[in-house]
DNA sequence: GTTGACTACTACGCTGGACGTAGTATGCTG
DNA sequence: CAGCATACTACGTCCAGCGTAGTAGTCAAC
């Protein structure tokens, strides 16, 4: 079965919530349509029990709510607070993912970055 | 009492194994030391029992080792099979980062770097 | 000389998120 | 109409995350 490689590694992740909220940031989708969506941005096969449990609880909480459908889908929308907290873990990751490669002396990805002001441009 | 943002938004965190790994690759540290540097680093401040809970697992998993001491400190170094856990851990959260904030609209903090090639340079 | 603060853990228990499996029901297609 | 994809619901297990309490050594101050 596809499994998420951190499962392997690093024990359980709490990405589920954070694909999801990644997902719907790019648009309205119901549930089997975020399992698909995020099979193929992400890689990671959510079941059943991961992906249905992490949207009751990110809907209680108020990050998505779903939108009225007459058929048997459910439909669901990230709300305002939603992309904040989504905006907040993506700031976080990029600090921790940042001060881990320095850590690892994987200097390459974060060089010139660091603590410095840089210009950015396209080549070819 | 300081508590990791993540927490209060987006659940649980699988963070604590991610820490500890990111400050052991600066070198070894003992459970105490650990507590502090990733307070500094990462403003979280990870209590005794998550601390040497995720310590055991680590261990357990070959990802960090003990060090010989004579007092009553534990030191533990990271592991080759840590570093490679943890490499691929920060490339996971980057990708996922990435995807977040272009899916979210920040394309400034992406801006130029999706499928081609960059130069960076240092201004000032 | 004991009070208090800091250091450095061990032990223990609770909770809830992650995950799997099974089951249900609809629609489509060959 | 069999089989597959779609789209969920229901249920149970497990363990990482987390807090609290306790133990014990060191050191400085009063």
């Amino acid at each position: 079965m596809h499994r998420n490689s951190a499962t392997e590694t690093l024990g359980r992740n709490n990405e589920p919530s954070v694909l999801i909220l990644t997902s719907l940031a790019s648009g309205t989708k119901h549930g089997y349509a975020l399992t698909k969506d995020i099979e193929e941005f992400a890689g990671v096969t959510l079941g059943p029990g991961t992906l249905y449990g992490a949207i009751t609880r990110l809907e209680g909480r108020g990050f998505i709510e779903p939108i009225a459908s007459d058929d048997r889908r459910r439909p669901y929308q990230i709300t305002q607070s939603g992309r904040e907290a989504l905006a907040s873990a993506v700031q976080e990751m990029r600090a921790l993912a940042d001060e881990g490669a320095v850590r690892l002396g994987l200097r390459a990805l974060v060089q010139g970055l660091i603590g410095r002001r840089v210009t950015i441009g396209l080549s070819q």
